[in-house]
DNA sequence: GTCCTCACG
DNA sequence: ACGTACGTGAGGACG
């Protein structure tokens, strides 16, 4: 197997974590700060980088072979303090507690040990890391070596690749030396040639190469830089060599020696205790216990009385894995107080008593995903009413941004650990498979059990948040109503979509042929890094933006420079076809069941806005923009004969939260006038009359109001509209100059979020913001932003959700056959026989404009065809 | 597994 | 100076 090893500078790490975090002590006054910044560094980057291999390493001693050339190498740096000397004996003991081997050779410094280490590692095709808080060490950076700098405290961390360091000097890694040689390091103090800064050092070596080539050059410098050069040619070499890593230290370590294999815990655990790392202790706990589960005995139920079913019961139902449409059912179990029950699935599919206790809505059920439950339960005909909690779904308000993939992971945020995660059951990747039934039963048993004793807690927080009526108003019906639409599914017409697959295959054989021959190759052009170079690098054209790795080939790149080339148009061609055959017709076919429906997952506890998602397959993205595209919509037919399609959207849904949610009078205004909001935005914002507003104005105004939405920047917007930053920040500036209320409303909503740390929507579901107090520019902004979006996008999510519970509840107590498919975040799909038509155009509408009172009216389009095509 | 690209609101 | 528009999911390339 590969390696991947770390190489980690001992000392350097130390001296960084010693001055970016304040003088912390322990209660017997020894000092703490760099042995914790160290740890919390190590425990983030094993947990991220899972190293294979690791050591690190120290200088020795006070003199190293470099002041035999330059005496005064390193001098005039201040002593260490002895507040972070008399760490060191403890950051040593920790590596070993880690179990991490640590290295260091008499005259070398921890450079040339790392140097001569990756140097091995090179030449053995293994992965390697290096990890620093000097700069120095990019010099060692390949292709297979990155070097971590640590920048500003001591877990933010720049990544050095060869590409990175091209990008931020323009040089490669071994002419970071040449840089040292002639700009010299004044930490180090490595002189370097006086006068010689970083702006001309690089000029020099842009030009030259290295020192030796500025030297061999030297004619070509004139006045007083070619005095300076001359003058300090000794010094250039000697800088240069000074600021060499050697990479053939005489080291007496192998890298097989290195292995890693995870801390003692007893030992970690000890040098923790002593340096009093309450927080790190804590966490450890956590995972501790789990090997420590409460004693839990439960029943196998080989046939149900009825009389261990009860008014109020946590219920499980055991899926094999996520994609509950299809995967095995392995069982359910049954919890209270003072009893679990486990019973298989023959058991309960075969039991009336089950099935009549379970469609009872008196009896009240407490479950972890009541959707997935609805939906598994409905395949072998059991209806599930009643459910009273829904543990994901809790979790999931009381904080959106975290993940909830399994049960373990959910209750973990409420410190209760004894029910194992899946994978700790089932395996994964080849090796995934349902163990023995005693192992299987105990699991079972463990999630009911679970859920009745996280259920308290749950419902603490919810209360305390004022977040009950969201959750039990909100998305608990939801669930019932989302896993009837999910089983339901939508029939999909497989031969429209296979022939427009045929169809699609020809014009793109064509095209690939045309882009070859205009390229005068064949090379993959799904491939960027392909595409790029003959783009870019064979044909010259310009390379306008570049991503992390290269070249950008996204269309709106391709789209400046059409006029260019040929080439351009056929490629942008060729990836429109492409995604509609791979991703709308080759892989929605792959979904399409055995009843000849899509049977997509809606995601209930997964965004942090409070929005769905839809997976397996996404129904919430089939194209629509390009006709070409929106034909796929002609494949998603009725599954009745002879019935329709119903589409109804909201119009403008978010633009009227924000007239309701800042009280702008204009905004509020327009929309009760039911006026065109970009053209009135426009004529707002030019100081035009409505009817002068050109094309171009409106859609100007069009891209502003999105950027509103978005927590407007000057820099999106201009890329947005391909306008300077400058007429971008004009345009917002005239925008508010409009829009008063609205400008307040996005300073106000920031504040708000600063001070509490959330934001809210309308119906108080939060989303916490904890970067929106960070120092680092980037993040504070990103949250900014998140913070005028949020309450705007999530408001929006809680008015459709109750939309789609008032319609479930109109079309029940309507008594109609009337099925709602689909939501796709500001519209909703239905089937519907023709005979209910005339009565839903009313009745959908009505339903949802009032599902909620804001200060605007909200405005419905509705509109019904043979397919999802026709509905416009 | 990660990156890039592109489909939607 | 910094370097991004908000929220998603899926497919292909590549290591």
């Amino acid at each position: 197997m590969a390696k991947k090893i770390l190489l980690l500078d001992g000392n350097s790490l130390a001296y960084r974590a010693f001055f970016a975090l304040p003088l912390l002590t322990n209660e017997n006054g020894i000092h703490t700060n760099a042995v914790y910044g160290f740890t919390m560094m190590l425990q983030r980057i094993l947990e991220e980088e899972k190293p294979t291999h690791m050591i690190v390493a120290f200088d020795a001693g006070k003199t190293t072979f470099r002041h035999k050339t330059f005496s005064e190498y390193k001098g005039g740096r201040q002593k260490t303090p002895p507040e972070l000397s008399e760490q060191f004996p403890y950051l040593k003991k920790l590596i070993d507690a880690y179990r991490i081997k640590r290295y260091e050779l008499e005259n070398y410094e921890a450079d040339d040990i790392i140097g001569t280490l990756s140097l091995e590692a090179e030449r053995e095709g293994d992965e390697v890391v290096v990890i620093s808080g000097d700069k120095d060490l990019t010099q060692l950076a390949s292709p297979s070596t990155t070097v971590y700098i640590t920048r500003k405290g001591i877990t933010d961390i720049e990544k050095y690749t060869v590409e990175h360091i091209k990008e931020k000097y323009g040089l490669t890694p071994d002419q970071i030396i040449d840089m040292k040689g002639l700009m010299g390091d004044a930490s180090d103090n490595i002189p370097g040639v006086p006068g010689v800064g970083e702006k001309t050092a690089l000029k020099l070596l842009a030009a030259h190469g290295s020192v030796e080539g500025v030297y061999a050059a030297i004619g070509q410098q004139k006045g007083k830089m070619k005095e300076k050069l001359v003058a300090n040619e000794d010094l250039a070499y000697i800088s240069k060599q000074l600021a060499t890593i050697e990479r053939n230290a005489p080291i007496e370590i192998k890298i097989e020696e290195l292995s890693y294999d995870g801390p003692d815990q007893d030992e970690l655990v000890k040098v923790w205790n002593e340096l009093a790392f309450k927080s790190l202790l804590e966490k450890m706990e956590y995972t501790a216990e789990e090997t420590v589960k409460e004693e839990l005995t439960f029943e196998v139920v080989t046939s149900i009385d009825p009389s261990i079913l009860k008014d109020e019961m946590a219920v499980h139902l055991e899926l094999y894995d996520e994609h509950y449409h299809s995967c095995d059912l392995l069982g359910v179990s049954l919890a209270t107080e003072t009893e679990t029950y486990v019973i298989p699935m023959d058991v309960v599919e075969h039991s009336e008593a089950f099935r009549a206790w379970f469609k009872d809505p008196s009896k009240k059920k407490f479950m972890a995903d009541s959707k997935a439950a609805t939906a598994a339960f409905l395949r072998c005909g059991i209806e599930l009413k009643g459910v009273d909690f829904d543990l994901m779904l809790g979790a999931y308000i009381v904080n959106p941004s975290l993940t909830y993939t399994d049960m373990a992971s959910i209750v973990q945020e409420y410190g209760y650990t004894d029910v194992s995660t899946n994978e700790q059951i089932y395996g994964k990747g080849a090796k995934k498979k349902v163990p023995e039934d005693v192992i299987l039963h105990e699991h079972i048993a463990r999630k009911a059990r679970t859920i009745w004793k996280v259920r308290p807690l749950v419902m603490e927080k919810l209360e305390e948040n004022e977040q009950f009526d969201l959750y039990d108003k909100l998305e608990l019906p939801l669930a019932t109503v989302l896993g009837q639409m999910e089983s339901l599914g939508v029939m999909v017409d497989r031969n429209q979509l296979s022939e427009m697959g045929k169809e699609l295959s020809h014009k793109l054989e064509k095209i690939e042929t045309d882009i070859y021959s205009l390229a005068g190759q064949e090379f993959n052009i799904n491939s960027p890094k392909q595409l790029g170079v003959v783009l870019f690098e064979n044909l010259g054209l310009p390379p306008l933006k570049k991503t992390k790795t290269g070249y950008s080939t996204a269309a709106d790149v391709l789209e400046k420079l059409e006029g260019q080339h040929e080439i351009i148009s056929h490629i942008l061609l060729y990836r429109q076809l492409g995604k509609l055959l791979s991703t709308y017709i080759e892989g929605l076919l792959k979904e399409i069941h055995k009843d000849g429906k899509v049977h997509t997952r809606f995601q209930q506890a997964l965004t942090t806005t409070g929005r769905l998602s839809s997976t397996n397959p996404n129904l919430q993205n089939i194209p629509v923009r390009l006709e070409e595209g929106r034909k796929i919509r002609k494949a998603f037919v009725p599954s009745e004969p002879g019935w329709v399609m119903v589409a109804a959207d909201y119009s403008q849904i978010e633009l009227r939260v924000l007239a309701d949610m800042s009280e702008d009078e204009r905004l509020v205004q327009a929309f009760k006038d039911d006026r065109d909001i970009h053209t009135t935005t426009a004529s707002d914002v030019f100081h035009v009359p409505a009817e002068e507003v050109t094309g171009d104005m409106r859609r100007a105004a069009k891209a502003v109001n999105f950027g509103i939405v978005y927590g407007i920047s000057d820099y999106g917007l201009s890329q947005n509209l391909n306008i300077t930053r400058k007429e971008a920040a004009a345009f917002i500036d005239r925008y508010f100059a409009s829009f008063p209320g609205v400008k307040t409303y996005m300073t106000t909503i920031v504040a708000d979020a600063k001070r509490d740390g959330f934001v809210t929507t309308l119906m108080n579901r939060r989303r916490y913001l904890p970067d929106i107090t960070s120092s680092n520019f980037n993040l504070r902004s990103f949250a900014e932003r998140t913070a005028m979006n949020t309450p705007i996008q999530g408001s929006a999510a809680d008015i459709i959700k109750k939309a789609m519970i008032d319609m479930d509840a109109a079309l029940e107590r309507e008594d109609m056959q009337t099925r709602m498919l689909l939501q796709v975040h500001d519209e909703l799909i239905f089937e519907a026989p023709p005979d209910e038509l005339d009565k839903l155009m009313k009745l959908v509408p009505e339903v949802m404009e009032n599902a909620v009172k804001l200060s605007v009216p909200l405005k419905v389009d509705i509109a019904h065809g043979d397919t999802w095509y026709d509905t416009k």
